[in-house]
DNA sequence: CCCATCTACAACCATTTGGTTGTACGTTAG
DNA sequence: CTAACGTACAACCAAATGGTTGTAGATGGG
């Protein structure tokens, strides 16, 4: 399942990283003014490895890259992250709406709505998504 | 952290669900014509049982419904649930921009920049995002 | 009625996750 | 140089995840 340059996979790692209160709260802090991990570390009720451990997450999905100055290690949200974020999004809705609309006109002849599944999903068993 | 009417919590199942290749499929077979679960999973390499546990946290993401005809279970994707997560995004990227903004103002000034952090981030440690 | 089908749910297991502590290493300040 | 700081990383732990099997309750077809 790749569709717009994306992998399954990177959209896993994304989604993942976004599926987190702390994770996303580091990204809003990082993007005014990019702050060491020890600084990040000192806003959160856990420990600094505990923070380190989540700009890492975030790191391997791309949300976020850090730059080493002298002996601090700088994070700085990625302004090109939330664009693919939106584009793994766009790519499911895209789904959406074509069917969406096609079933609009199936939805025409709701007499036989009830006989059975309006597409019968021609032949879906060929292993097509989870590759995990 | 609410900010549009959204919970973190809602936020966190909402991109949870999201990041897993086998959902994400689910959510795209499940808008061309509601599926029962038992001819859903027939289209995946796993148990019957593993993929009503897939659906549940899709439904309780809210990404989907399920609706009972006789014996069956009819699970459709839930059109306004993509619009959910990219409020989700959008919360999340307003963050963005306003302060990315109000960032290439500061980086005029480009001369005092390695004398420190650009925004010294005012009083974070208030303790906000996090309430895991 | 009886049987096959679809669903629900509990119990179990391996792996991952989110957190901790502890140790080691480079860098900067005094 | 030495001490303090910021980081990296390993080891460990509890809880959640993603999967399995097995059992049991509704429902529809012959």
């Amino acid at each position: 399942m790749v569709v717009d340059g994306l992998t399954d996979d990177t959209v896993d790692r994304l989604f993942h990283a976004l599926a987190d209160a702390t994770r996303r709260d580091i990204l809003r802090r990082c993007v005014r003014g990019e702050l060491s991990v020890s600084r990040l570390a000192a806003a959160y009720p856990m420990t600094f490895a505990a923070v380190q451990k989540h700009v890492t997450v975030l790191e391997r999905a791309g949300l976020v890259t850090k730059e080493r100055r002298g002996r601090e290690q700088l994070v700085r949200t990625d302004p090109d992250a939330v664009g693919r974020a939106r584009r793994a999004l766009d790519e499911l809705e895209s789904a959406w709406r074509a069917r969406v609309d096609r079933m609009s006109g199936l939805l025409a002849d709701d007499a036989g709505r009830d006989a059975g599944p309006a597409a019968p999903a021609p032949d879906d068993r060929t292993r097509k998504g989870p590759d995990r």
